[in-house]
RNA sequence: GCGAAAGUGGCGGAACUGGCAGACGCGCUGGACUUAGGAUCCAGUCCCGCAAGGGGUGGGGGUUCAACUCCCCCCUUUCGCACCA
């Protein structure tokens, strides 16, 4: 065999493991499974540059050693393929996204295959694929078919008792008021509870992509996708209603083994809160308001307010008594009741301006408080004083109740508010001592001058002016007056406690193409107009198959361009006439649930089955990009919920343990002048880039790759020039898999001489055939040295690949090549076991020497070695000795040696000696088979 | 502004629960082999200093016999959120 050819060996051991399914994942529910799972890669145009296979290459060296170390691994890949941009590619050039997507996923195949990654290739599918889709219009169905219980009782599989569940629709009770409005009445009264509804909602519009956009897509007022400006209006829109699980999504963080990063970006994005409503009557104080105040009294706080009261949502109840006006959402039912006629002009005009505004704008417009005041008046419930009704933008109409009740004091918003427009502003929290000093005010003087001061006191205090006869709040710090106000609100029926989210509902639709058609039939009248009311597609009929078109433009209106198929929307069923459903899911209702599906990837009868679907869940292992941290993975939990709600499947999360892979960057060369140098064009020498051209040196900057910086390092460049198995292996040398890291093309190169320096410490490279090495030995045994260097090796990368550690792991293979090259007799053994603890990060050239070394069999199932802790423990050991913690000699002792037996080997070493001279030793400090630090007086 | 993470040689990075800072690799320097070397092998490579020695993990302070590691203050970078009442 001449020199390692890592083409040759690459592509013969593929071949083998394809043809004989080495890493095929039976459902052999006697092994222990794991299951470790890649976040499913959408197949783009441009095919794969070197960042994409980071997560894949960690996740095949973790599976690799699973294997041999008895695990039944569960190891799939596939493709998210539906989605824009192969119907942008549709809609400009004519071509069918099912071409392009077929044609992109076969590139990403290759390259994916080229890398050696030991996916059980039999399970492979898209989201795409008729079959698949099939399952994910089910769960829609799923999800049409729950309503959610907040109130019912359970216990979860850890025994926990748990509130609050989806449960089927035939479930939900139905008023007898309702019933007796017959049939119709019911369908609506049940459509109003599903977990897949419809709505009409302010929604994020984009005009350039045609189609509304739910809020995890929306960055800054601009689309996620293509950046194009969004605008808010209203539309009847499919949603799902995630908000139902807020809390379980929120509790059931604490039981993953997640990034704490991640889980608390999820916790941020639900945006749970604690609070109090409060309604706030509409009027002048006088009779009407008394008889208002004691109706409440004996009713209670009603689950609606009337007409005639404005409900606010707060966090500081504590602070009502500093109400000292009312902020409504421009969009509020209520602004027109309350706009008086010598207002009605500006409100209208500043609502107008407010609506015509976009995202963008709004964002902009922020930070300068803008508003104007209605005219109207509505009364604080704890002083009955009359307080004014403004409108404002910074109050939003999808938040909490739509209305503020503004305490400028304690709000830096309704702060900037109130001293903009002239409004009283009043203490009614006493700030700590540390802040009245930073505000240069004293305790006495903060009450009188709080409307001065450079910001409002928001934290927790203590209350001040802050009493009515029938409470008092003064003296007591904000946890205990909270209590204490929530107490007298609900007592007088004027308030009760609750509890508010930012996540908004999921809004489902799309009106796109390239999309799963979502499985909902409207009923038509005689005129072909809705009714209203709507069917779900009966399961045995589904798919619900794309209709074939030719023009792929979206239309521009809500219904989008399925709306073109003429012959597909109206369908008669039962002789009833109805007509299709036109929008489509999102791009993540595939990846929402892809997981399950590869449990039981080929089953036609059902999504999956059930004891398939037990042995294999949870996801042991998933890894991916942190910017799913919220998309994704907050959508995926919550089909999952629910799914676990409806009994099908059985564990309350998907995703045990999750692993965000660090961004691999690239390195920017530049001229002088700025300009940016393709790769193809730079000489790299003496650890110097140079322009070929010009000679110049240039400047390399480390950033994100991206084609306009003409960084971009595509994955077949290092395969063709090195392999998969130094791409792999420099893919998690780079440094840890969590971290941000540049890729070097001269760091790869370090990689390919180590794996050059391992074949030829184990392959003869001179001899014709495949041949060892002469220095490999059969008849010799190992040496104390040899067999403590194999086995420390066996440990550390054991615990290496345990911890995902695969950098550190890599330089312990390395060590022991070092190592085992001076030795003029290498024992087989040692070989054979190196070529094992190889085979996870390298497996290609590790089946080539097992080969060699004489078997016959693939390694992948060859069990993994065990180090034992005889040949890892020396005898003898060097240990340093410190004087005043300054390391001053050595000392070798036996590792059995005693904390006195060491201490006085220190104090007898003559280099000590000299450090000792004149001082007076004051104390020895032993830390066996450590250190021995002796503390001398100055 | 709020929240999170991270700052170690010329570079990527090691250092498990406080115990020899810089493993491993890149680059660089010198040497060997060679017709040749962008192959391979050997030696060296944190900084200052000929040396003895001294200094050193973003900066400042602290705890400790001992701090990259723990605590406080500050600086910088990256990421996320951003009028959420």
């Amino acid at each position: 065999m001449p020199g390692y050819s890592p083409h040759d060996i690459e592509s013969k051991w593929q071949e083998y493991w394809e043809q004989n399914k080495t890493f095929r994942a039976p459902d052999d529910t006697s092994k222990p499974k794991l299951y470790v799972l890649d976040m499913f890669p959408y197949p783009s145009g441009e095919g794969l540059h070197v960042g994409h296979p980071e997560g894949y290459t960690a996740t095949d060296m973790y599976s690799r050693f699973q294997r041999m170390r008895g695990y039944n691994v569960l190891h799939p890949m596939g493709y998210d393929a539906f989605g824009l941009p192969a119907e942008q590619y549709a809609i400009e050039t004519g071509t069918h996204p099912r071409i392009t997507t077929e044609r992109n996923i076969a590139n990403i195949r290759r390259q994916i295959k080229r890398l050696g990654f030991s996916y059980d290739w039999d399970r492979e599918f898209a989201t795409t694929d008729i079959e698949y889709m099939r399952w994910t219009q089910w769960i829609f169905l799923v999800l049409y078919d729950t309503w959610f219980d907040p109130s019912i009782e359970w216990a979860d599989p850890d025994g926990k008792k748990r509130r609050g569940k989806g449960r089927p629709i035939r479930e939900l009770p139905i008023p007898d008021a309702t019933r007796a409005q017959g049939e119709d009445a019911v369908r609506r009264y049940q459509d109003s509870f599903r977990l897949a509804y419809q709505a009409e909602a302010p929604v994020n519009w984009c005009e350039a992509l045609g189609t509304v956009l739910s809020d995890e897509e929306v960055i800054d007022g601009r689309s996620d996708r293509g950046g194009h400006p969004v605008q808010r209006i209203p539309l009847r829109q499919w949603m799902l209603r995630i908000t139902a699980y807020a809390d379980r999504l929120v509790e059931d963080l604490d039981t993953l083994r997640w990034p704490d990063a991640i889980k608390e970006m999820q916790r941020n994005w639900v945006g749970r809160s604690e609070g109090a409503e409060v309604d706030f009557y509409i009027g002048e104080p006088g009779s009407l308001y008394e008889a208002w105040r004691i109706l409440r009294r004996l009713e209670g706080f009603p689950a609606e307010s009337e007409s005639y009261a404005i409900r606010v949502y707060t966090t500081r109840p504590d602070t009502l008594f500093g109400a000292t006006y009312i902020v409504l959402a421009p969009e509020h039912p209520l602004v027109d009741r309350l706009t008086t006629e010598a207002q009605r002009a500006e409100v209208e005009s500043y609502r107008q301006r407010v609506a015509s505004m976009s995202e963008e704008d709004r964002i902009a417009g922020r930070g300068e408080k803008s508003g104007v005041f209605t005219g109207g008046y509505a009364i604080n419930p704890v002083n009955g004083e009359r307080i004014p009704v403004w409108i404002a933008d910074y109050v939003l109409i999808s938040y909490g109740t739509g209305a503020i009740m503004a305490v400028p004091g304690h709000d830096q918003r309704d702060f900037e508010f109130a001293r903009k427009f002239h409004l009283p502003i009043r203490a009614v929290v006493l700030p700590p001592d540390s802040w009245l000093e930073q505000m240069r005010v004293s305790r006495e003087d903060y009450a009188a001058r709080v409307g001065e001061l450079a910001s409002a006191f928001t934290d927790d205090g203590t209350g001040i002016q802050s009493s009515n006869p029938g409470v008092s709040l003064n003296g007591l710090p904000t946890p205990e007056a909270k209590r204490t106000i929530n107490a007298w609100l609900e007592s007088s029926g004027l308030g009760r406690p609750a509890i508010k989210y930012k996540l908004r509902d999921w809004l489902f639709s799309r009106q796109r193409y390239w999309g799963e058609p979502i499985p909902i039939l409207h009923e038509v009248d005689a005129e072909g107009k809705p009714t209203g009311l709507r069917r779900p597609v009966p399961e045995d009929r589904l798919p619900v198959l794309l209709p074939e078109l030719n023009d792929f433009k979206p239309t521009g209106s809500p219904e989008g361009p399925l709306a073109k198929a003429a012959g597909w929307i109206w369908v008669q069923e039962g002789g009833r006439k109805f007509r299709r459903e036109t929008n489509t899911m999102p791009q993540w209702a595939g990846s929402c649930w892809y997981y399950l599906r590869f449990c039981d990837p080929r089953n036609n009868a059902r999504a999956w089955d059930s004891e398939r679907e037990k042995y294999w869940m949870p996801v042991d292992v998933y890894v991916g990009g942190a910017e799913h941290a919220v998309l994704h993975l907050l959508y995926a939990r919550f089909w999952h919920k629910v799914l676990f709600d409806r009994g099908h499947v059985s564990t309350l999360e998907p995703f045990q343990r999750l692993i965000n892979q660090g961004m691999i960057l690239s390195i920017t060369y530049r001229t002088s002048d700025g300009r940016i140098v393709p790769y193809s064009k730079i000489n790299f020498s003496e650890g110097k880039a140079a322009h070929a051209e010009t000679g110049e040196e240039l400047a390399g900057e480390t950033e994100k790759m991206s084609k306009s910086r003409g960084n971009v390092i595509p994955v077949d460049l290092p395969l063709q020039q090195y392999g998969a198995d130094t791409t792999r292996l420099y893919e998690m040398f780079m440094g840890p898999l969590e971290t941000t890291k540049p890729w070097s093309m001269q760091g790869v190169e370090g990689i390919s001489r180590f794996l050059n320096r391992a074949w030829r410490m184990i392959v003869d490279e001179e001899a014709q055939g495949m041949r060892l090495n002469r220095k490999v030995l059969d008849n010799v045994e190992p040496t104390n040295e040899q067999l403590r260097a194999l086995h420390k090796t066996i440990q550390s990368v054991t615990e290496d690949l345990e911890a995902l550690r695969f950098n550190t792991g890599i330089s312990r293979l390395m060590e022991f090549v070092n190592f085992f090259t001076s030795q003029a007799a290498r024992p087989r053994s040692c070989m054979e076991t190196f070529v094992l603890l190889l085979a996870p990060f390298a497996p290609h050239i590790a089946e080539e020497m097992w080969q060699a070394l004489g078997h016959t069999e693939s390694l992948a199932h060859a069990p993994w070695p065990v180090s034992d802790a005889r040949f890892t423990l020396e005898e003898a050991i060097e240990i340093p000795i410190q004087v005043n913690g300054k390391v001053r000699s050595r000392l070798v002792a036996s590792i059995t040696a005693g904390s006195d037996d060491l201490e006085r080997m220190a104090l007898e070493d003559p280099k000590i000696q000299r450090y000792l001279d004149g001082h007076a030793v004051q104390k020895v400090i032993v830390v066996p088979k450590k250190l021995i630090n002796i503390v001398v007086s100055p």
